[in-house]
DNA sequence: GATGAATGAGAGTTCATTCAT
DNA sequence: CATGAATGAACTCTCATTCAT
């Protein structure tokens, strides 16, 4: 009975994330089409096909789901991060191009979601401090890579590995913002690699710097 | 008669264009406060002391009022690129980081407003297409300083003047967008004038570069 | 001109007016069916033969409506006590009892909308206020027909004018609560009659009792 | 077997009433902070620490439980009058006196609940019904107390008895509207108490008087 | 041109109730 | 019998826009 009991706990726990997820993709889904302001809730449910109460049974305002989504992005950043294994590499500038180029790629497939959620998080403090999260986990982990590149002379030392790595993440993220904002973009990671050789000269030592 | 009646005229051209700036700073007022989906016409006819109905008479959308606004910041930049004579100066960069510390005191004014317009684009293809104009504007102008820095020597040569233009208009706008991203803020004078420091060696002639 | 605007003003002023008083009368009418909580705006509106939104117009919440008829009320009695010219009559009592009457024929027409009144004041503390003004007014006017009759004898004297007045009143009172508790009612002036006339003793002197 | 189970059938139907009396509790004591019709169904399982759903297995309705708990008030009013013993008194407006006077302080303990119910019976034909016949058992009770009064000259003799109970319970009642109305009570059981004493004389005898 | 009352579609949210587990 | 996810009708309230004055 405990074991029946738990199998069929299970089944609805499996359920009910199930519905999450479903509410979460119709939402994403949707911000392809327009701005997450002008998604109703109807909308959302309608696409995950529930009825529009049960949206209310999993997220108590619409803002929430918006937070729950990029929730699950930080923790899926975080995740991508942890896996990274760049130690065998002989030079951590290659590092992090191809950190940089997988990234362009995740980020690169929706444009429209993009500017959803940046748009979102113009308005939305909480937004904001998650991505500054997301940001700031980011840097410290490229910061490792500059300080061993920095080390063995790869990197121009007359600025801290810190500045390296937060100026690099700052590189990825106008390459973001660049793209959003165009109407006819170019590739994500293109535009990546192109910036990238474009400001490498101010990451990597120059044998005659003064 | 005839002159009374264009006197007569002119003041009431003048009445009209007094309303619609009134209701342009309404609007722009406002947009410190909240994003400008979230103000309502109603709160910017109160705020410019008209009825609700006159709103309508100037501009045939909430939104066109958006784009008149974009219209007039686009056109003050011209003027004001066009005012600038930096032939004088010595050096290119120097000019460079002069321009871009004007543009940020002036756009550094409110973090507010800059997220509302910046939000507005993600959504608005024609507030897009608007700042890309800027954008190409700016461009073009810098261009003209590459140019001749590049002649002097002062920057580097592997690229195209009109490569490092674009980065350059680019390097601002990260500034920019990295601003509106940070929940405490440094001035944005100031982050304009690190981030160009950072990254001047991507501009700069390396006198050993091969 | 100016006539001309001010009648066209007028119009539109009587029109509003009329508007209001509509909604109010709709809500009035729907209060006999039901109480005021399970009175949806929506029926407000179709019964007043407005659109939904005009409601809010006239009245910033549901409630709000409420209170503007309980004013209207609030002003209704005072100035109906203020036409009362009770220095003719030769027994207060009398006087008393027949105000009573008229007031009681007036409540007395609604069983439903007085009861919707009274739960609405249950739960809402500025109703009750407005009741409670009301209900100090009518004391107040009573007061005076009690000092007369005390003067002349005809009520006892052992308590103040005050206390007669306010006992005459919870009379009154008690005769609305017991009329809209019963499911088949006595007529309100009816039950007011009798009530009247079985507390009697508690009012009058004693002495002139055979 | 048979033994075993009965006790777990007792144990069974001791859980159930004990979940049904945790509802009606919950429902209670909500019942002190707002309105009935203003507290959710999940707000009373939430307190009472059962599931939403479980609510439904022991009343068909949310109205049902109003019904229910009123229900039992009558019962306990019934028990409480069963128990008197009022033989022993010397004076039966004494007795009057304090019988109201406990009922009273029954009844005083909340006055957001005796709001509540009140203007639940405002709405509520079951209700109001429920009401009446606690109040005519109440004044078939009084009413033997006022014959004895009458046999012994202590009540007036014009009117019959059945009319002395039936204003005496009325008193009662306005009290309770008046301490209900009121936004800064006085203690019910003090508003009971001047009040009989105000009405005393249209109950008592007039030759006793002095 | 200015006004502001009227409009009505649509938003987010609540909640009594059902029912599969 | 307990559970709690699902339901969907109903709610109050907002607001861009229209139009008679």
């Amino acid at each position: 009975m405990n074991v029946s009991k738990d199998v069929a706990g299970n089944r609805r726990e499996r359920r009910k994330e199930e519905t999450r997820q479903r509410l979460i993709e119709a939402a994403l889904s949707l911000m392809q089409e327009k701005p997450f302001e002008q998604i109703s809730v109807e909308e959302i449910t309608e696409r995950a096909d529930v009825a529009k109460g049960t949206f209310f049974n999993y997220f108590p305002t619409k803002e929430h789901l918006l937070m729950a989504y990029m929730q699950e992005m930080v923790e899926e950043v975080y995740e991508f991060l942890e896996q990274l294994h760049p130690e065998s590499a002989e030079s951590q500038w290659e590092v992090l191009r191809q950190v940089m180029r997988v990234i362009a790629e995740h980020d690169g497939r929706s444009l429209a979601l993009t500017r959803s959620m940046f748009a979102a998080c113009c308005h939305n403090d909480h937004l904001r401090q998650m991505v500054a999260s997301m940001i700031e986990e980011a840097t410290q982990h490229a910061l490792m890579g500059f300080q061993k590149g920095q080390a063995t002379g790869e990197f121009r030392q007359d600025v801290s590995a810190r500045d390296l790595a937060h100026y690099a993440v700052r590189l990825y993220r106008i390459c973001l913002m660049e793209w959003i904002m165009e109407n006819d973009s170019t590739p994500l990671p293109e535009l990546v690699e192109q910036t990238l050789e474009f400001f490498k000269p101010a990451f990597l030592n120059q044998e005659v710097r003064k």
